[in-house]
DNA sequence: CCACTGAGTGAATACGTATTCATACGAGGG
DNA sequence: CCCTCGTATGAATACGTATTCACTCAGTGG
């Protein structure tokens, strides 16, 4: 490995200099300045990152939390944070929860070296925060909160959920069903909180039913069988709006004239044409990833201080073929 | 910062020793173990990965490279790859390549210090060898080859284009329209031609049409607008496979009576029911990028020798409701 | 001609850990 | 009882860079 004082050895300097020419040029003489940078060349020196990371205390790594990327939300989120870090110069370590043990992710959180942490979708979090609040790095929350503590910028989950219920009350239901992914996920907790909420004067019938997307099929099911059987289904996220979608159309079912469909998140998926899948989500302006990593880079830059507080965005509705026929 | 040098006097033994506590337990007496790690517990001691790293040369890092994480092809890579990758106990540092400009996220390549490159599905990465020759780190070509020098594991893309051929063949079609893609990326190239070579006997009229996913619009609406359109569309990809469903269903025709569509890829969204794209892919008990992961540690762990050399995998049809009537 | 300034540079040091080398000590064999 | 050997530990060193401190030297004002 080619390191500083090689490069210093051949351009008849002292390795403070090499080091000043990569980080202070303006202090170094044009001349010396110059045989330095030919030597940097000609030799193809890189400075080393751990000691650089290490006597300067800064990594440049941005480490990134989230849910697995077969989920297009969370594939979505992940490629809009990587690539603001990426712009701003910094590398992203990726850390992807693992749905059969949640927690053990946050192990990392220990251990990284990254100057500052976003959290994404993630099934789990709630146990996160004391590890964020130990390692002393500067963290976010971007979609979805962290709970009380977390700093988090994202969609007003309690208002979507009255949002959907607003919405679904024009199309006059008798029985909706809510489809509601993993219980332990605050988020999708906060938007059944605002539905059912909002609901509770209308009067109508609700029907809840709960699970990971692979074991969500057989409670489906099992709703569907019913002889008062929903004419209207919530989705606490759009990828269980498409599962209903599959679901009803494998069983023989209109949409939306048997029954319509609504998804919460409005991903990118749900506005394809294929799907239409009516959808809550942000405005389509809004740019959730880049807020909440200007925050980010803002608690960095100021050593943790300053910028704290949450963000909470309110939804709109995106009315599709799934609630609405033309 | 707490540093193994605090553990030390906490514990009342040298630094040596709470390093060897962390290294080699089984060298240090069990008395003193026990206190070093007692006191390792009392002040939440952990390692400084930088100055790990800076001595033992080993960072516990692997980059991975992939393309836009809004495909879910790369999505669906990158998920893989980082699982693997925590699971043998790497931090994985992923790097997405801007569209934009494409050749840019090879600098990195320069910069990083990990142990092991991935390189995942690309727009542009011929000039990438380059780097990765020069960088000296081990590095593996998942899913398409990086020309002649690169070593890859993946889909053998020449079969797959003569697969397709063969098999759309049995729809007797008189027009097929090639839905191609980024014309620049080396694995569409491949099925492309492994595509036209096998069809030239048959005598089948071939139109070709490429663009990125966001301009292919244009064009494809051009080629259905000849008076000859195609009566089979073959997409390079299953995205563009997608989009060519999209369209259909939003100009009228039926697929598969009026337009049979086929993809390649095989990705898990083709499978959904809603869509029930027909496409090549790798048999389904083949993984990939477990597959390259496996060879890329094979690497690592040899200091970069053994284990070199490809590994083409012959895909196989899944046919679906696009190219099929039941 | 001298004191002073400021720019440019090198020597030395610090960052936190792994490892080598040396040392102390207890056990075992003669 | 002495020598040897092995085990357990500490002191010292190295990794590659950034930064502080001290030094030189040319230029300036008195």
């Amino acid at each position: 490995m080619v390191s500083s004082v090689d490069v210093a050895k051949l351009a008849g300097v002292s390795q403070a200099t090499v080091s000043r020419v990569l980080n202070n040029p303006e202090k170094v003489n044009a001349p010396t300045l110059e045989k330095v940078k030919a030597a940097i060349q000609q030799l193809n020196y890189r400075p080393n990152a751990a000691a650089r990371s290490l006597i300067s205390r800064k990594s440049g790594i941005i480490a990134l939390f989230c849910g697995q990327l077969d989920e297009p939300d969370n594939a979505e989120f992940a490629n809009k944070a990587v690539m603001n870090a990426q712009q701003k110069g910094y590398t992203v370590e990726i850390h992807i929860q693992n749905p059969d043990k949640p927690e053990s992710v946050f192990d990392a959180i220990l251990d990284t070296q990254a100057e500052g942490i976003m959290m994404g979708p993630l099934i789990i979090k709630g146990t996160a925060v004391e590890y964020l609040k130990t390692s002393g790095i500067p963290y976010i929350f971007c979609g979805s909160g962290g709970g009380q503590e977390g700093i988090t910028v994202g969609m007003d989950n309690h208002a979507a959920g009255k949002l959907a219920a607003e919405y679904i009350s024009s199309l006059e239901p008798e029985t909706v069903g809510w489809l509601g992914g993993d219980p332990s996920d605050l988020r999708l907790q906060e938007r059944y909180q605002g539905f059912v909420e909002a609901m509770k004067e209308s009067g109508v019938r609700i029907v809840k039913v709960t699970g990971d997307l692979e074991d969500i099929e057989l409670p489906f099911t099992a709703m569907m069988a019913q002889k008062q059987r929903p004419d209207v289904i919530v989705a606490a996220t759009d990828s269980f709006g498409i599962f209903a979608l599959d679901f009803l159309y494998d069983y023989g079912y209109a949409v939306p004239e048997d029954v319509a469909v609504l998804g919460i998140g409005n991903s990118r998926q749900s506005a394809m044409n294929y799907l239409s899948l009516s959808s809550i989500g942000l405005p389509d302006d809004m740019d959730m990833v880049a807020e909440a990593f200007d925050r980010l880079s803002a608690m960095i830059e100021n050593n943790g201080q300053g910028s704290r507080g949450s963000a909470d965005v309110n939804p709109v509705v995106y009315e599709r073929r799934t609630t609405k026929t033309y």
